[in-house]
DNA sequence: GGCCGGACTCTTGTATACAATTTATGGCAA
DNA sequence: TTGCCATAAATTGTATACAAGAGTCCGGCC
């Protein structure tokens, strides 16, 4: 009787383990892009066995963040910039069409409860005077939640796996740049945008709305390019050239 | 100890052969929907060792093909119609964004050959006066050819690895009920309409006409929903109301 | 001095042994 | 007969041993 359990399902927990480690490390960016990973760096570094190293590694490369070397193991992948506006142009398709069939369901009151106090926490956030990180990290927790229950709302496995997917990729998620935008200028004023994009998206559905409701998710998704934009550009020349720093960038916290 | 290295590469041989045989048999409905998939029973079938079951299970499960068990290991995934209308839709966007991108980088002649090539290859079919299955095979595996190149042409990994992942659900291939349908009656017709819009599509593609491109590519996989509908609505009174039958339903030649 | 070959190490893929949990089974009691 | 608990079987997750390729480095040879 181990007495591991005291978290969740101690089952797969080596699995589980290993496979959080070894993202921290390519997000962190101790494991540069291009780099091999070879399976007894993990095992020292995690302390688990290889038999779970090997399967985080294959979940990672399904993930996107590694890919298959041609004689054998994994590299860490490199992502440029265009690959970041296409993810997120991919997601704001994918998120368009989801609201668009939540709205043609005609999704009930009860359905829109929870998107709805969603909405309204982040109303309470972003009308305040100033904001700091952590008003910006309950933002980004928020938005995500809201992503996730639209998506939700679409009642379509399918969708929902493909979203799912992409926004696996760090720099798709629908709160990417939020936190590395936090420290511009015109931080407060992205919110108030997005924030407004939420509400009227939350319209459009409770209205069943659907072409509506598509083209503001689908919108909604600029504002992820634009602030991607401006990070981009004012990280510009700090950057070496290498993909991996792309990552690391979604990632700039303060 | 094993001497079984004679083909091509030896690399990852017993997992990929682990991979090739569970999902033979889910296709040809050895292994129904919901049914657990104990790897043991694997490794008899397989006569491979069960390292390489367990990533053939857990690349499957990526797939779509099977989905974890709370309980631990995986089991055979049900799909309804629902499911199916939904993943060609999305295919159908996702293509259709290829498309636009596609057109709007100005493809040049080059590029365009082998496409139109492969166009050449499906009009020769198509003008034929009486089809066999031959050539409705033939035709499936140039109409996959025909999607493969157009997605390529859109240069984008990103949306490369979307529409690959949505076109592994077996029923969400570009030609997934071709087979199926071509012992219906308008089955030619079917093959006729398709291929007027494969020529649409290179037309747009060679003129940089983004918006037809898409708009032509989106209506195209609203034929493959039509022949699901029709094989559907054939076959339905067949069916069990399992989810596994759907599956097989795009596999039945003749 | 440069190039080729072979041995060596390193790494991955595979097989198997072990531990622990889940599921099935059978007996006992109400 | 039915419900429940204990035990046994089965199954999964993990660790490790083994074998084969790939890469490397050194020495011999041209």
């Amino acid at each position: 009787m181990t007495r591991l359990m005291r978290n969740g399902d101690p089952r797969a927990a080596q699995t589980l383990k290993a496979q959080l480690r070894l993202r921290q490390l390519i997000l962190d960016g101790e494991l540069t892009a291009g780099e091999r990973v070879p399976e007894l760096m993990l095992v020292e570094r995690t302390g688990v066995s290889r038999t779970p190293i090997r399967a985080a590694l294959s979940r990672l490369a399904e993930e996107g963040l590694l890919e298959p070397s041609g004689s054998g193991g994994f590299v860490v992948r490199a992502f440029d910039e265009t690959e970041a506006y296409d993810a997120i142009d991919v997601r704001g398709m994918l998120e368009g069409a989801a609201a668009r069939r939540a709205a043609q369901r005609r999704p009930s009151k009860a359905e829109l409860c929870d998107l709805r106090d969603c909405v309204g926490a982040m109303d309470a956030i972003v009308e305040r005077r100033t904001l700091g990180v952590e008003q910006f990290s309950d933002f980004v927790r928020l938005n995500e939640r809201f992503h996730s229950l639209l998506v939700g709302l679409a009642r379509s496995t399918v969708l929902t796996r493909a979203i799912e997917r992409i926004v696996a990729l760090p720099f798709a998620s629908p709160s990417a740049f939020v936190m590395a935008q936090s420290a511009l200028a015109d931080a407060h004023e992205t919110l108030i945008i997005s924030q407004q994009q939420h509400r009227a998206i939350l319209e459009a559905l409770a209205a069943g709305a659907g072409a509506r409701a598509e083209s503001v998710a689908r919108e909604h998704s600029n504002l992820a390019k634009r602030n991607l934009q401006a990070v981009a550009g004012r990280e510009a020349p700090l950057r070496k050239g290498a993909g991996g720093d792309l990552i690391r960038l979604c990632l700039a916290a303060v």
